[in-house]
DNA sequence: GCGACAG
DNA sequence: ATCTTGTCGC
């Protein structure tokens, strides 16, 4: 059940941040990766999630699932994960293969309190999960350096909380961060490992492309 | 008080 | 997130 308002959200953040898994360094070689996005109808009420399992070696989608419904919390940054999260979940429910890695489309420990969409999922759910997002939540950094795979770390209060990592010379970067059970070395690892031909994971590309197919489908 | 603010 | 035209480049 969402929570009913902010200062209720604001609980259950604080409640289950100190559960995130900081420290295992997650897997170097997954089998299988899984990407998870949402998309909304302009109206606002709808929404479809989609999660695309993808074989890590070849990029190809092994598994998907979807779930079409209603956002279950206002836009508030900080307290996105509670939009989104029983969608994304009852699609994880509906796979036939329990992927190893969860690639989310938003932050991880980038959040204002060290919780979010990445650390959410990961918790929940027990799996390794990671966080890269398009543009900033918080923190300061330098510009990393023009080609593939250059970074530079990503502060937030005096603590490291992420790192800006360009995947394609010349592109604007993305901001990784940790979710759950993985260490940010290995988070970037599997980043540019999802990245060989653009500026966002594979993963993520697929769970995109699919949530919109699945909303279109519902909203005709 | 003012500006910023994942998707 | 979504609304939008053209444009530059491979």
């Amino acid at each position: 059940m969402p929570p009913g308002d902010v200062a209720e959200a604001l609980r259950v953040q604080e409640e289950l941040r100190s559960r995130v898994d900081l420290v295992g360094p997650g897997p170097t070689a997954p089998t299988t990766v899984a990407g998870l996005d949402v998309a909304y109808a302009e109206s606002g009420d709808r929404l479809a999630a989609a999660v695309t399992v993808l074989d890590a070696g070849t990029l190809t989608v092994v598994d998907e699932a979807v779930s079409v419904g209603r956002p279950a919390f206002g836009y508030v940054p900080g307290l996105f994960a509670f939009r989104e999260l029983p969608a994304l979940l009852e699609a994880l429910d509906r796979l036939t293969v329990r992927p190893d890695l969860l690639v989310c489309d938003g932050h991880g420990l980038a959040h204002p309190r060290r919780f979010g969409l990445a650390c959410h999922l990961g918790l929940v759910t027990g799996l390794p999960a990671i966080g890269v997002g398009k543009t900033p939540l918080v923190g300061e950094w330098d510009e990393p350096s023009p080609e593939r795979g250059a970074w530079t770390p990503l502060r937030d209060a005096g603590e490291v909380v992420g790192r800006v990592l360009r995947t394609r010379d010349g592109v604007k970067p993305v901001f990784v961060s940790v979710g759950h059970r993985m260490s940010l070395d290995n988070a970037v690892d599997r980043v540019l490992a999802l990245t060989p031909s653009y500026r966002l994971p594979e993963t993520t590309r697929t769970a995109d492309r699919l949530c919109r197919r699945a909303l279109a489908a519902a909203l005709a």
